[in-house]
DNA sequence: TTCATAAATGAACACCGTTCATTATATTTG
DNA sequence: CAAATATAATGAACGGTGTTCATTTATGAA
């Protein structure tokens, strides 16, 4: 049955070149420039042959998403190099801001964009939502730690874990949707940094 | 020259006859109904004429937020009654949690949607986007009170805000975005009113 | 009543996601 | 090898989007 085992390798190999032709689009031109139709040309298919791989759009973000989670869980896996509770959780809340600026397309369709969410919805899994679940508990795993080791004192790590990560997100997502408008362009980038200062400050004194 | 008068009367009635049918729109069917074709339906126009009276679909969206953030700006003006600095900054974000969930759509067009910031930068005015502006000097307004009251010890009271406004800010958008989809339906209601008091616990004496 | 100005529109353009009958290719069977 | 079958790919269409512009309609001035 060599022949099925090809035709298998076939099928997901061709699946993964439109992910990455996808994956190009998105980091090259932005998410306005994903359409059915130019992933089709980048691979140089017809628009409908997508369908024979993905059920729809939001199918495809959904994947590309996963992809996307997989390379910020690998960041945040690096910090764990780091020994002091502290420090580590300061060093994983500047890699979420980091992966933010450096792919801000990536963190849209990781973070904001509705596509992939609601092909979660639509599969209506038991178990939904891995990848973001899988990130996710490396920072309550941080904070567990620190827990542990009595540098922090609180009893429920995984409502620290999203205090914190809403205090990052909540300045990563007000930055890329331009909210921060309100401020000249070089305050901008200078009260993120005083924001975050503050806030590392404020969780060992208080304010 | 009452004829004059009267035109210009009629236009701007006309402009905000559109605004209303779109805000309607907005809120009754959500952001992905809100199109040209539909508001022109709405009031019984050719799409082509809101075209006279918007430069595009972004500066309509624009003057939608700007709208919004009037209702906005209006909520936070009541916390000012409360005396205590602390307990005004609780309000004052728990104001911006219930706009959220009370006006979800409304949200999305404050502070996600791409189109109204990219009127406002078409623009490009020297003092862009005044109504954000407003509403974020309320914020800094309580920060500075708290300051100057001894209750906050920090000495930059926009910075304190934008601390504060990322985490409630976070909290919002996590939430709009189905990101807390990774938490049980039950869960997520609980987990943000949870991290809500955590930040406001450690805002008194650390984690 | 004619003329000029302003307002409104129908039709078109180029895009979008998606479906499906039809065509082309590859594999299996007689 | 040829015919039949199964798989893969596609062209064309449908209904939607924002936007433009020549043409038509309505309104106030002469």
């Amino acid at each position: 049955m060599g022949i099925a085992e090809r035709k298998e390798r076939d099928k997901t190999e061709r699946r993964q070149s439109i992910l990455d032709a996808a994956q190009h689009l998105f980091i090259e031109q932005g998410f306005e420039k994903v359409s059915m139709r130019n992933i089709a040309d980048a691979i140089e298919y017809s628009p409908a042959t997508i369908y024979l791989y993905f059920k729809d759009k939001n199918e495809l973000l959904f994947a590309l998403q996963n992809q996307a989670f997989g390379r910020l869980a690998q960041e945040f896996e690096s910090v764990f190099t780091i020994q002091h509770p502290a420090e580590r959780l300061n060093a994983i809340g500047h890699k979420y801001l980091a992966f933010a600026f450096e792919h801000p397309e990536l963190f849209e369709l990781m973070f904001v964009m509705n596509g992939p969410m609601e092909a979660v919805q639509a599969r209506g899994e038991a178990e939904p939502w891995g990848s973001g679940r899988a990130a996710f508990d490396r920072v309550v795993r941080v904070m567990q730690d620190g827990i542990d080791a009595g540098v922090f004192h609180t009893s429920d790590a995984e409502v620290a874990a999203m205090m914190v990560w809403a205090q990052v997100h909540g300045l990563a997502a007000l930055f890329r949707s331009k909210r921060l408008m309100i401020f000249s362009e070089a305050r901008r980038q200078t009260i993120m940094e005083e924001a975050m200062n503050l806030f590392n400050q404020v969780l060992h004194h208080g304010l």
